[in-house]
DNA sequence: TTTTCTTACGAAAACGTTAGAGTGAATTTT
DNA sequence: AAAATTCACTCTAACGTTTTCGTAAGAAAA
């Protein structure tokens, strides 16, 4: 194993100071060229390179950010990771990458380990466990201690910091209304608990389509999921009754999917008897059959925009620090799984 | 913004040395009881956490380990990930993520960033451009400067480090055999250029099983998709002759699932028609219709191995360390892309 | 009483780097 | 010739921690 090359046997090998191979590298003019070129020409020779640990400590930070996640085996996820890390590598930072598993004790784990110095800055989405606690004091002694941080997709109101939302609302909106507009009237939601945050806005705005197009909303159509327990079953109750949905807007892909799946099996077709969109950036919707219409959440963006939001906070000198909140519009991608209705607008 | 708590400050507090506190934070024998006691009070008070820079430089590792992928938005990967991730957390071990994005280029700067004292360790997969340029000197650079390396799922032959490879030649054979079995004949392959080494593996598989089974290979039958073209229209031509295929495998889920979607169009049904597996651990395969039969590759129990190792090899003081590659198992995760047929074995 | 041994702490080096302050010698200015 | 300036370096502190070594004071042993 070949030793690692530093500024001490540089200094050694040339019977210099340390800090006369370390301004000879910086190519300062205290030191003289005729020096300063038999260095360089050595240090390159050995691939010299600074040594990151000692950086880190001296300079007090690590040029790296991190970012935690519930879940990485989600593509939304990946999307706002790619995003963040495209820019992040193009500002010369690294990302690290911590997963909640969803549990709130592992992100009080991950929040405190990445605290301490490891990274300049961080960027999180909160699990669910977290949210439905409601317990975030980890969140603010973060910031007590001076930390940067970014909330993306699933923020919280309390906590004061820069945050990324995508419109869930304005895109459940537009999702229903997609709908009514190709004539359902019978149209059931299937959603999380709403201590989901971002499940609740979903919901807010399939009621604000309902309101504004006078459909009386109806309790019986909205479905609540228990992710423990099996989906399909959950959802076979939709069909069952004599009051079968004609539109179905379900709150992620996973659901809009499955969704399908069941009315298969109960004789139903897509979209011809049943039309359903899906909340997602995922992959699934491309290969289901038929192909799922669903709202785009622009994970990139999300990332990018968060990760532009941290360096910005880390950059900034101010005393007071203006945190802002930034809407990521949501659009329809119309797939297959919607009729295709002439909309006369 | 809170001032950080070092022992430089509560040594000042107290009015004793650093190494008093050091000690005393350490319930060392040398500091008396009184002394130790109200030191390790106000510390817990402030909340004192030794700087993890401090601690990095001083002991020369980072207890961090670094991941090199090709992509993230890959499910495949996602599971590899969080296969390590599960493992390094009991560990005690961070881990650093950085996207090759199948360049060459990138790679190569992800690695040296890594090697310069930033982790003790890394994971990497290589990069589809890299595979193909066959110039691995960056790799064997970094097992020259110590660093330990475990390469995973694509792995080149020349580099000698640890390696957890699936039985992707294995798995093939698998996924042919069971078309034959199950009565198909006229048996394509969707697959990758041959740089691609898991691709490579996975088509001499398929061509052991047929020739296992006394099937002439045809070369018509074997589909190379270069992913910068439309992969639908590279698939098309097998429906169009008038040697239509009655099973088809494809080398991942992508593939086969827009294989599925390709006969559709050509108006064949899957598996009536043409039965169909992929090579995946990918979501995709249980939202298609008909889902599809895949063989799985479990990217958890690699990600798991792969740290592992390196973790033993991080771990050994050996002189002369074995290194070892370890063969993942894969097995048939029958669905509905093939026909149930009851085989006489 | 002198020597040895504990006890309880402090000093210093080390990890590798940077940057400001210092220094002796040569050169220029007055 | 004396004073000031420039040159080309070196010294030192600092980042925060750990650990080995040193040492003063008091206790125990001789």
């Amino acid at each position: 194993m070949k030793q690692k090359i530093t500024l001490k046997k540089i200094a050694k090998e040339f019977g210099v100071s340390i800090s006369t191979v370390s301004k000879a590298l910086k190519d300062s003019h205290e030191i003289s060229s005729e020096v300063k070129e038999k260095i360089q020409a050595f240090a390159k020779y050995y691939h010299y390179k600074p040594n990151s640990l000692a950086l880190n400590l001296r300079n007090q930070k690590t040029k790296t950010i991190g970012v935690i996640i519930p879940e990485i085996v989600h593509h939304f996820f990946t999307k706002v990771i790619t995003g963040i890390e495209k820019l992040a590598n193009e500002k010369g930072y690294n990302v690290m990458i911590c997963l909640s598993n969803e549990s709130y004790e592992k992100e009080v784990l991950n929040l405190d380990m990445l605290a301490n110095g490891v990274v300049d800055g961080i960027i999180a989405s909160v699990a669910k466990e977290t949210e439905s606690k409601e317990d975030y004091r980890h969140f603010t002694e973060l910031i007590n201690n001076g930390i940067p941080l970014v909330m993306f997709d699933r923020v919280v109101d309390e906590i004061e910091c820069n945050k990324v939302i995508a419109d869930d609302k304005g895109g459940a909106f537009l999702a229903t209304e997609q709908l009514i507009k190709n004539g359902c009237s019978n149209i059931a939601l299937v959603t999380t608990p709403d201590y989901v945050t971002v499940g609740l806005e979903r919901k807010e705005g399939y009621l604000k389509a309902l309101k504004e197009f006078q459909i009386p909303e109806n309790i019986e159509l909205i479905v609540t999921i228990d992710d423990q327990k099996s989906i399909e079953d959950q959802l076979s109750f939709l069909f069952r009754g004599n009051n079968i949905p004609d539109g179905i807007f379900a709150v992620n892909e996973i659901y809009a999917a499955t969704v399908m799946k069941v009315a298969r099996k109960f004789g139903y077709s897509v979209p011809e008897d049943v039309e359903v969109i899906g909340f997602t950036d995922g992959l699934i919707s491309e290969f289901t059959s038929p192909s799922l219409t669903t709202v785009a959440q622009h994970g990139r963006s999300m990332g990018q925009k968060a990760l532009e939001l941290l360096l910005d906070e880390i950059d900034s000198q101010e005393a007071h620090y203006q945190y802002k909140t930034n809407l990521i519009q949501t659009d329809l991608k119309i797939r297959n799984s919607t009729k295709k209705v002439q909309l006369q607008n």
